[in-house]
DNA sequence: ACCGGGGTGACACATTTGTGTCACCCCGGT
DNA sequence: ACCGGGGTGACACAAATGTGTCACCCCGGT
């Protein structure tokens, strides 16, 4: 039987040994290639992977990025999202990516196993230990490009008349967006907004 | 040769599994105990356990209060920190705490290998891949108990009266620590400071 | 053409936040 | 006893922030 060919995008070096051993270790699976940046994984994909394990917060990029460009150029290969995080917004947002496989960090060896042998057989995979609670929430709104830069833009120092600015909107339309905000992720300050973001993974 | 006895305490259990892998094929190493949260390490710590590794981040509890239970009761045992962060301030307090050695997850497990091998022997081990420039900061003032109290309150949606009230200050103080913090962290409001103590760890 | 929803900007207003100043207290060094 | 530093609280004031209201524009449906 033909070895299913993985490709590691990870840049936890210790995680990305450990999990190449477990995968090496299964008899129908093997890595064929690694990467721990943005900039590696662009140039290490090629046409022998079948499946990607990748993770999504990179030092230098966003893993979904990544996702949506392989896509295009390979589309054959298929794509496992590994994430620390499992909030709806997030899953949700991975999967417009084109992810066919969400699992998350906390998950064990065997669910990755699984998300890579369904993937690779043409079907998706969404960890099955995911709260209903989170599931329930998919349909939940996720925050805008825009709603995001602001974000962002707060975390950086900036206050609200720098941003609006450098965004080209009034400060009206910036208070009606951080509003916005606060309705999405159901926090009362800016300051709540930032942690729950960062912690989400929704800023970096 | 007397195999090092290792105890995992790690929530991820991907990465708790490969890293278990990896170190068990070492020959002068073997998993002995695992946990993946704080209140499991507490139990099945043993005096069998000669070197933890021990992530800092637990989803129930600080892995550097256990780290200091774990000395009293245990003094034998050795301990290495292992951690998404690298920061001067994170490094020092986990100095404090008495741990060995020292290594962030990105890593090698050649570097880790290391860490358990040196403070089994006694002797410490600091990451030798940090950047000279955490080195020198090292010395840099931490934030106390007090400002640390004020971010994790200010993370969880509360505004500064309320904050003031519940830590038994004036505002007045309360405005003093947190020029104190936009200080130490050289950032300009608020949000940055949360947005850099959460990327630091400092808070959860 | 008309209407209504959704997004925008201007403005007003109360509240919160950031900064500086003054006075006080405690404590260790002189 | 005196002084000085460090921490505290009260207050004042400017600036930023949060909220609501109004008017406007664009666009798709009726």
């Amino acid at each position: 039987m033909e070895k299913i060919k993985v490709m590691l995008i990870e840049d936890h070096n210790v995680f990305r040994e450990g999990l190449k051993k477990l995968i090496d270790l299964e008899e129908n699976m093997a890595v064929v290639a690694e990467a721990n940046t943005y900039q590696q994984a662009l140039q290490n994909i090629n046409d022998n992977v079948d499946v990607t394990l990748l993770d999504i917060n990179l030092p230098d990029g966003d893993g979904l990025d990544l996702c949506t460009k392989f896509k295009k150029q390979y589309p054959h290969i298929k794509h496992v999202a590994l994430t620390t995080y499992d909030d709806a917004i997030f899953i949700k947002k991975a999967m417009e990516c084109g992810v066919d496989g969400f699992v998350p960090k906390h998950a064990f060896f065997d669910e990755i196993k699984a998300a890579i042998l369904m993937t690779y057989k043409g079907r998706s995979y969404l960890y099955p230990g995911l709260s209903t609670d989170t599931i329930i929430h998919l349909s939940e709104p996720g925050l805008t490009e825009s709603e995001l830069n602001i974000l962002q833009l707060l975390a950086s120092g900036k206050n609200q008349k720098e941003i609006a600015g450098q965004l080209y909107i009034s400060l009206s339309t910036f208070r009606r967006r951080v509003k916005s905000i606060f309705k999405k992720l159901k926090v009362g300050t800016i300051e709540e907004a930032l942690t729950v973001a960062i912690k989400k993974g929704l800023i970096h």
